[in-house]
DNA sequence: CGTTCAATTGAATAATCTCAATAGCCGTGG
DNA sequence: CCACGGCTATTGAGATTATTCAATTGAACG
């Protein structure tokens, strides 16, 4: 990728300084790598955010049954835990779904550069939001029947994926299970195999080795009723 | 109730200073009565935020089916259309379930407020890393049972409405439908009806004449699997 | 080759939806 | 006072959707 994951993404509220760029880029020299399967906080080190630089990840919640349900995907150049400190959300997880490389950032830090640059914070105030208007947008999808609700976190993933150079015209790499996809949906296993058959039967999209082909986007848009609009790319509007 | 809801629900984020007070305060004298079953936000007048003062609201989107979901209720001293500005989900609306009190603030009056009061910009923070808390619950609430799924919310809205003095130890006024209740769990009218039912004839709750019960709290919690730590009531902990 | 995990299939059960239809309440207009 | 319409709650029945349990298949790995 020509640069940071991360940078990329916070360009999307705005530009930022050459200052700015340099104090982010600063942030993400030493990287952590994080097996699949994994949660990306470590234990005893403190107050830290971590940054996703590669792989696929999740934030999740466990029922009580033992159940997984996940809230939300974590992709490259997306900040972990910083919604999520202190009396918030204590049960609120991230994992790895694949191998991932972190970072680790002391929130003390981050919040001096927020202090600091101004493109910054309206930067991690744009990042908030979008994360707001997604899990909103999460709990609308988990009122389209399944298929539907497949369909249309694909096309989320494919468009937050083409924000930051790693999906193409047509697909993108997926390596992750469908018991993920399903735990995601909130189904069982079993169930999101049927659907993920009936959209390749019906030619919505093919999915093996770990790649995602839709053959028709705007056809798979339409049956999902996926509107971009809640992934805010266009910053924070004119 | 011997103060402003608002400025209750805002001081769980920290205490105000008088200063700050003051300014709210400020803010909330001229209001606007909106029928039931209204949409909040004027047409034509510009950007605003909408500060419910009495009432129940809800902020929801409209599937292609014609079908609403509930994202979120919104119960007086919630602050609307704050996050959703601009680009930020345009579908996302806000409407009335009862009559409601409504103030409407210009978003450049709120703003200033933040840039001249760290307590305001701190309660505003904290309010948005709250709404987020709890839509991820949501998220993770649709995956359960129908009769678990109605009795989370129910214990949701007793903690919320309890926090601003509008429940009493063992229940709380709900004056609102089934069908609204059923588009904010994303289930059916008719099915809504059975779960009620159920819930009823169990002893969970009783419901009649727009006043809900519950005879044992922590029995109802425990059932939902309700832990209120992602409500944040203890402000930004410790 | 055995092990393991992911994907797949079948079959019975449970949850939920849709389509009707009925009953109760409340306010309006006569 | 009473009939009417409109909205909410309720009930029944059949069709769909999704779940669980169990078993099988397939690919990857050592």
């Amino acid at each position: 990728m020509f640069e940071d994951p991360f940078l990329r993404k916070f360009e999307f509220a705005g530009n930022l300084s050459e200052d700015e760029r340099t104090a982010l880029q600063l942030l993400t020299l030493t990287r952590r790598p994080v097996p699949a399967r994994r949660d990306i906080a470590e234990s005893e080190t403190g107050d830290r955010v971590y940054l996703v630089m590669s792989g696929f990840a999740c934030r999740y919640k466990t029922l009580s049954g033992g159940n997984r349900r996940i809230v939300s995907f974590v992709l490259p150049g997306d900040l972990c835990y910083m919604h999520d400190s202190g009396a918030f959300a204590r049960d609120l997880r991230v994992g790895t779904l694949t191998q991932c490389s972190v970072v680790d950032i002391p929130r003390a830090r981050l919040e001096e550069l927020i202090g600091l640059h101004p493109g910054i914070s309206r930067a991690i105030w744009w990042v908030t939001l979008r994360e707001l208007s997604r899990a909103r947008e999460w709990i609308v999808n988990d009122t389209r029947p399944a298929d539907r609700r497949l369909a249309h976190i694909l096309c989320e993933l494919f468009v937050c994926l083409r924000g930051i150079g790693m999906a193409d015209e047509h697909g993108f790499d997926l390596p992750v299970s469908q018991t993920d996809l399903a735990d995601a949906l909130g189904i069982s296993a079993v169930h999101i195999n049927r659907v993920v058959q009936a959209l390749r039967t019906r030619g919505r999209i093919s999915w093996s080795n770990d790649r995602v082909t839709i053959p028709d986007v705007q056809g798979l848009k339409a049956f999902a009723e996926f509107d971009p609009a809640y992934l805010c790319l266009d910053g924070f509007g004119p």
